[in-house]
Order: structure tokens, then sequence, then C-alpha cells
DNA sequence: AGGGGTGGTTGCGATGTGCAACTGGTTGCG
DNA sequence: CGCAACCAGTTGCACATCGCAACCACCCCT
């Protein structure tokens, strides 16, 4: 399941964890959809992920350290959840978006987005990552007051997805 | 070569340019390590890849318009080149080896690094930008008295990959 | 002519992917 | 209880990709 690293480089590390399609498509559905069950998963998948895959790469992920099982017996509902460092993918989660967005064809009004997400960058991130601590290490989060951060991302993306579709 | 996309969502649309393991490998050498050439790329590649796959990646990577090959003519020095939306990749590479940094074992010595590259991040990676616009797309940088920052970017990452190897 | 350097290509066995059907278990309901 | 529906996967199989090694074609220099 596990092999011994190519190299000892940083970011062949991380690679190494997140370098599958899959795993991110996961990982993403998982922290800006909320969803923590299989079936949730293979349903509402915009990519249509077979369910063997998903069931190899949950594997990878909870082996690796980013999600944790929540047993609840086979045939029973199981949950998976965000370890501390599957949370602290999003700075790379939120580049990779960013990225995506701004080099794309059809970008007119994304731009906006793109900056948005830019510019507020940091303090979304950061209060999003509160969220998920909340979410689904069940820490409380220091300003509950506070608009959702994930719903801004959230919306941000997918503005962006409604604008590329009605092209 | 190239598919139809999966998906409209942005994530998806950078992960099926980048979620490839070897092609942020690649991206790696060409930015960290300023490997420009074909045999560059094989013999400096600390993973070993192997020469059918490279090749397949650069095909990629151009296609996808991430670099330009500057063509000499099939048997002469042919050299690779970052392009603006290559170039724009960094801050994702740069959050996968903060990642990569943090989620690992052995990480005593490593916390000093991150935080530089954390605290000082924005800033350090805006001029590794502006090196990069310079080393490939000839565009001269705003302040060439500055210390470089690929330097500072490339020595954190190998202080950390000295410390992993002598454990 | 020949040796060394360039950027690749080709063959082949091992491995992984994608699709569909199926399994074993639990839950809900009459 | 009986039975259908739902749950989290597993299995089988055709196909594609990976990884390795050997091999090409081309160019420059002596």
């Amino acid at each position: 399941m596990d092999t011994a690293p190519r190299s000892g480089c940083a970011i062949n590390a991380a690679v190494e964890v997140l370098g599958d399609p899959w795993a991110m498509l996961v990982l993403r559905d998982i922290m800006f959809g909320n969803r923590r069950h299989f079936r949730e998963l293979v349903a509402g998948s915009e990519e249509g992920i077979a369910t063997n895959i998903l069931a190899s790469r949950l594997k990878q992920l909870v082996a690796a350290g980013l999600l944790t099982r929540d047993d609840a017996g086979r045939g029973q509902r199981a949950a998976y959840s965000l370890t501390e460092a599957g949370i602290q993918v999003l700075p790379v989660m939120v580049a990779l978006g960013n990225w995506g967005l701004a080099h794309r064809q059809g970008e007119r009004r994304l731009r906006v987005r793109a900056e948005l997400l830019r510019d507020g960058g940091p303090e979304l991130v950061a209060a999003m990552i509160d969220e998920l601590r909340e979410l689904h290490l069940g820490v409380p989060r220091p300003d509950p007051g506070a608009p959702r951060a994930s719903d801004q991302l959230r919306a941000a993306y997918e503005a962006a997805l409604l604008d590329n579709a009605s092209r």
C-alpha cells in the first residue's frame, strides 16, 4: 500500500500523497461539499469516480493520516473526517483553484472572483480552517459570529463554475 | 493527447494538468533547479524519471501552455521555458512544499524553516516570480539589487532535505 | 570517418484504471 | 418475521498507462 519515498524532497513528499488526481477531488468534495459518507462521495462527484477507485483512495488517505474513518461497523454509515494534516491541505487546494480560475478561457467575470480570493485569501483560508476544525475535529472556532468563510470560498468557485457552464 | 474536461470546476481544471506526480516534479526541477534541457531533467531528477515519461510530460505541459519548447532543430540543444501560466504554478508548488515540510516525521529543526516560508511567504514568492519572468520570459525584474528569492526558497528546501537525510 | 552529445522512440512485462455486476451486512416498515 | 432498500465496499475483466532498458536519428567536433 505505502511505498518507500522516491526522495527526501518536501515537494516530493507532498506529491506522493496529493499527486493523484482523485485524491485531490475527494478532499475537495469533503472540504467544500461536506461529503462525509461513501455514497455521498460517489453520487456527488461531478467527475464520476468509480467505487473501487474511491475505496482505494480513501484507504490511502487514511493510511497517510489525512482522514480518519469513524467506523460504525460494516454495513453502517461510516463517516470520514479530516485530520489536522488533512485540513492543512486547504491552502494547497485554494492555490490550485486560483490557478485553475486564472488560466482558463472565458475569464472575463472570473477575474473579479479570482481577485477576491487572492486579496482576501489568507484571512478567508484561515477562517475556513477554523470551520473545518469545528466540523471535523470538534474544536469550537474562535469567532462563531463571523460570516462563514467556506460559503464565500465555495460561492467564488461555484460562480466560476456557473460562468463557465453558461458560455 | 488532451481529453475533454471531466467537469467545469476550477480545482478540477488545475488537477487535470497538475495532478500528475511527474508533472509537478518536472516543474519543480525547472523552477528551482533551473534545468532547461531534456538530459538535465533526466540526470538531475532525484526521483529518476524515465525518458519516455519525461517526453510525454513535456509534451503535455507544452500542450497545456505551461511550457514552450525553444526548438533548435532535431539533435540540437532544445530548451524548455516556462510561460506566464507555468510561472504562476509557483504558489501551488510552495503550498505543496510547506505542506510536505510540516507533515513529516523528524520535524524538529524543520519548523524554523517552515515558519520562514510561511511568514515571509508572499513576498518571497512574488520576488521569485519576478526572477522566473526574467529567466524564462526575458522580462527585467523591477529590483535587480534585491537578494535572490529563489536562493532563499531553495535553501529552505535543501536544508529540510539535508536535515531529513542526516537523521 | 568516428566518437560523443543531443532529444527522444520502441518493446515488453508489470501495474493501475474504469466499468459493471455482485457481496455481505444493516435499517426501516408492514 | 419477511422483504425491500440502503450501506460500504469487492471482484472480474478489458484496456490504458508505467517503468525499465535498449535503441534511433541527428548534429557537432576532431
